[in-house]
RNA sequence: CGCGGGGUGGAGCAGCCUGGUAGCUCGUUGGGCUCAUAACCCAAAGGUCAGAGGUUCAAAUCCUCUCCCCGCAACCA
C-alpha cells in the first residue's frame, strides 16, 4: 500500500474516437496542476492519462475507413498526445487500452474473478442500441428507437457474463459513510448515497459476444466473448502501474490519491470501479472527484450546435497558460461553468496582463532605472503597515495554498495569489518609489520597496507555476532567478525569510500582452473545429471519425405509404406535467383527431388554433404520457422545433399532401 | 404531489448549516499617480437579499406557503 508521500492522480482515459474538446482539456489541466504542485513539494507523483480504444464505435469507424481498428486507433491517438503537449501536460504515463500488457492484466483480473465465482454466465434479453453499445429495457424503448440517440434498437437475447456487483452494495455504502473524502464534492457524494440507498444494485454485464463486437479484450475463460468496455477501461488505473511505471509500482502508488472525472461518469467510478476493487480485494482510491461541465455562451456544448470549443484554437489564440489559468480560475472546481470568449479576455486582461504581468513589468523597470538593474537589499522601512501585511500574506500563502490543493479548490488558490498581487500594487502606489528616487536620503526606503516587491514576485513565481508553468519560468527568469520547476524545490524557496538581493534582473517581453480587440464571441473560434493552420499538416486524420451516415434512398412507392394530410387545429392545450407536449384536436374535414405533439417549447397552444398544418394521417396511434396520439404533426428541426409546416394558401382540411 | 439545484446592487457569485452592521469579482462614475502592458491606487453610486406569513429582542440566514428559473427523470408518434 502506498505511503503518504506518494501521490497518484489520474484522468479518465478518453475515447479515442472523440474529437478533443474543452471538457477533456479541463480534466487534464486540473490533474496537471495538482501533479505539478505536489512534485514541487517533493511528493512522489505519478500522473496517468490515456485513451480508451476498444468498443463498437472504433470498430465501426475503422471498418468504414477500410482499415484495421488498431491502425485506426494509432491514427487518432496523436491528436490527444499533441494537444497535451501544447497544453504542457506533465503526465508520467500515457496508457492505451490496446497496449498488450494492459490486455493481459485485464484478462488476469477477469480470470481471478471468474475463479472466485464472482463472474457467472446468464442469459439476457433486451433491446440493444449499437450506437450507444447498451441495452435498454422495454420501458425505455419507444417505437423501436433508442431513447438516447433515436437510432433503431435490436431485440437481442444472448448469454453473457455478469459480475456480482450487487453483493457489494452494503459494503460500498459503509465505505462511503466512513470516508467523507471518498466521493467529492459533497453534493455528488449525497447523490451516490441516495442512489445506493434507494435502488437495488444489480449485477453488471461484463461481456459482449464477439459476433457482435470483436474489438475488445477476449475473456480468458470464453474465447467467444470480449469484455465490456468499462471493465476494460477502469482497470487502466491499475494496469498502468504494472507496466508504465517503475516496479514495484502498485505498492508504490496504489490506491490512487485522486481519480478526476467528469460528473457524467461518476457512477461508473464510484460504483462499478469500487465494487470491482472490492472483488479484487484491493483498496479503494482516496478520492473520486467529479467536476462540472462547461456550457458555451450559456448553451450546452454539442456537435449539432457547432459550439464545441476546440482547445487547439484556444491555445493558438490565447496561449496555453492563459487557457489553463482561465479554466481553473473561472469556476469553483466541482461546479458547472460557462465558457465565453469575452470572459476569457476579461480574465486574461485583469488577472494576467494587468495583474501579475504588469506588477513584474513595473517592478523591473524601477529596478533597472533606480538600481542599475540589480535587485537591491532591504533598506529602511517605507510603509510599515503594508510591508507587514505583504510579509504576513506571503508567509501564510504556502500553507493556505496547500490546504486549497488538498481540497482541489483551484479557484480559491488563484484568488489568494491575486490578493498578494493587489497588495503589492497598493504598496508601490503609496510608497511611490519614483518620488523616493529623487532624493538620495530616501534611497534606503526605495530599496525596501523594490526588495519587498521582488521578494513577493519570487513567491508568486513558485506558487503560480502549477497553473501557468511556462510563464512562471519566464517570471523567475526575468527576476534573475533560475528555478528548476521539474524538481522539488528546496523548502526555503517558499519561505519569505530567504534574502533576495544583488541579483541582476533580465527584463524580457511582457508576460501576457493585453488583448485589445473584443472578439465576436466564442463561436468565432470554435466553428472550425478541426484543421486550424496550427494543428498543421493533417497528420490528424479526421475523416476517420464517425460520420453521420446518409440515410438510404427510398422509392416513390415507399414514400406513398406515408399518408400526409392537411389538418386544421381546432383546439390546443398543454399536457399537464409535460415539458413540451401539446394536445391538439384537429379537423381533417370529415373526421377529427387528437394528436399529441412535442412542440410546446416553441409554441403557445393558443397561437396554433385555427392554423392549417400537415399531419401524418396513417401513423399507428401511440400513447404519450397516457394520452393517445392519432397522428403526428410535421415540423422542422431535430431535437429542437424550429417551425411548423403550414401553407401559403388556405387549404381545405383533409387534403392529401405529397 | 417524480428527484435535485437555485432566485442576493447592471452581470456573475459568496454569505444561509452555527440568526446580530449584506461581501467579492466584473462593470459604471469621479478623483489621484506617472514606475508600469491606456496598466496601478483611492473614492462613490447602486441591493425592500423572488413574494407572503410565522418563530425571535433580532431573519438573507430558521419554519410554512406561493411564484419563477435550471438540471435530471418522464415526454419529442
Amino acid at each position: 500500500m502506498r505511503d503518504q508521500h506518494s501521490f497518484y492522480i489520474t484522468t479518465p482515459i478518453y475515447y479515442v474516437n472523440d474529437v478533443p474538446h474543452i471538457g477533456h482539456a479541463y480534466t487534464t489541466i486540473a490533474a496537471d496542476v495538482l501533479a505539478r504542485y505536489w512534485r514541487l513539494r517533493g511528493r512522489d507523483v505519478f500522473f496517468l492519462t490515456g485513451l480508451d480504444e476498444h468498443g463498437q464505435k472504433v470498430q465501426q469507424a475503422a471498418a468504414k475507413a477500410g482499415i484495421d481498428p488498431q491502425a485506426h486507433c494509432d491514427k487518432l491517438a496523436p491528436q490527444f498526445q499533441q494537444l497535451w503537449k501544447r497544453l504542457d501536460i506533465s503526465y508520467d504515463a500515457f496508457i492505451r487500452t490496446t497496449d498488450p500488457p494492459h490486455k493481459k492484466i485485464v484478462q488476469r483480473y477477469l480470470q481471478d474473478l471468474y475463479d472466485k465465482q464472482l463472474i457467472y454466465r446468464d442469459s439476457y434479453t433486451g433491446w440493444y442500441c449499437t450506437f450507444d453499445e447498451r441495452f435498454w429495457t422495454e420501458k425505455d424503448v419507444s417505437d423501436g428507437l433508442c431513447p438516447d440517440c433515436k437510432r433503431p434498437v435490436e431485440r437481442i437475447s444472448e448469454d453473457n457474463y455478469f459480475f456480482k456487483m450487487g453483493q457489494y452494495q452494503d459494503r460500498l455504502i459503509d465505505h462511503i459513510n466512513a470516508h467523507s473524502d471518498f466521493i467529492r464534492p459533497e453534493s455528488r457524494r449525497n447523490e451516490v448515497l441516495g442512489f445506493l440507498r434507494t435502488q437495488k444494485l444489480g449485477d453488471l454485464s461484463i461481456s459482449r459476444p464477439k459476433s457482435r463486437l470483436s474489438w475488445g479484450i477476449e475473456l480468458p475463460f470464453d474465447k467467444d466473448y470480449v469484455t465490456y468496455v468499462w471493465f476494460d477501461a477502469l482497470v487502466n488505473y491499475l494496469s498502468a502501474l504494472q507496466y508504465k511505471a517503475a516496479s514495484p509500482s502498485v505498492d508504490r502508488y496504489w490506491p490512487a490519491s485522486v481519480h478526476l472525472v467528469g460528473k457524467d461518469i461518476l457512477t461508473t467510478h464510484a460504483v462499478y470501479w469500487s465494487t470491482m476493487l472490492m472483488a479484487l480485494e484491493l483498496p479503494l482510491p482516496d478520492t473520486v472527484f467529479a467536476h462540472g461541465w462547461w456550457t458555451v455562451d450559456g448553451e450546452k456544448m454539442s456537435k449539432s450546435r457547432g459550439n464545441v470549443v476546440d482547445p487547439q484554437k484556444m491555445v493558438d489564440q490565447f496561449g496555453a497558460d492563459a487557457f489553463r489559468y482561465f479554466l481553473l480560475r473561472e469556476v469553483p472546481f466541482g461546479q458547472d461553468g460557462d465558457f465565453s470568449q469575452q470572459s476569457m479576455v476579461t480574465t486574461i486582461n485583469n488577472d494576467l496582463a494587468n495583474g501579475i504581468g504588469n506588477l513584474l513589468s513595473r517592478t523591473l523597470t524601477m529596478v533597472e532605472r533606480f538600481c542599475g538593474g540589480v535587485i537591491p537589499p532591504k533598506g529602511s522601512t517605507a510603509i510599515p503597515s503594508l510591508e507587514e501585511e505583504i510579509e504576513r500574506t506571503a508567509r501564510e500563502l504556502p500553507d493556505r495554498m496547500e490546504a486549497g490543493y488538498a481540497q482541489l479548490q483551484f479557484r480559491d488558490n488563484v484568488q489568494q495569489l491575486q490578493t498578494l498581487i493587489g497588495l503589492c500594487d497598493e504598496y508601490i502606489d503609496k510608497a511611490a518609489p519614483w518620488q523616493l528616487a529623487k532624493k538620495s536620503e530616501d534611497l534606503p526606503r526605495l530599496q525596501t520597496v523594490l526588495n519587498t516587491t521582488a521578494r513577493a514576485l519570487r513567491v508568486l513565481a513558485v506558487l503560480l507555476h502549477p497553473f501557468i508553468p511556462r510563464t512562471a519560468e519566464q517570471l523567475a527568469g526575468q527576476l534573475g532567478l533560475s528555478f528548476d520547476f521539474g524538481k522539488p524545490l528546496a523548502p526555503d524557496v517558499y519561505t519569505w525569510t530567504v534574502p533576495l538581493a544583488d541579483v541582476t534582473i533580465r527584463r524580457g517581453a511582457a508576460l501576457f500582452p493585453r488583448i485589445e480587440s473584443q472578439p465576436q464571441g466564442a463561436k468565432a473560434v470554435s466553428e472550425t473545429p478541426m484543421r486550424s493552420p496550427a494543428t498543421a499538416p493533417s497528420t490528424i486524420q479526421t475523416a476517420a471519425a464517425p460520420q453521420p451516415s446518409a440515410p438510404p434512398q427510398i422509392t416513390i412507392d415507399e414514400f406513398m405509404k406515408i399518408q400526409l394530410k392537411t389538418a386544421k387545429v381546432l383546439s390546443a392545450e398543454r399536457v399537464p406535467k409535460s415539458e413540451k407536449l401539446l394536445k391538439l384536436r384537429v379537423s381533417l374535414g370529415a373526421e377529427e383527431r387528437q394528436i399529441v405533439a412535442g412542440i410546446g417549447k416553441r409554441y403557445e397552444p393558443e397561437s396554433l388554433i385555427g392554423k392549417t398544418i400537415v399531419i401524418v394521417a396513417n401513423l399507428k396511434p401511440a400513447k404519450l404520457m397516457g394520452i393517445e396520439s392519432q397522428g403526428m404533426v410535421l415540423a422542422a428541426g431535430d431535437s429542437e422545433v424550429r417551425g411548423l409546416a403550414t401553407f401559403l394558401e388556405d387549404v381545405e382540411p383533409g387534403t392529401k399532401v405529397k
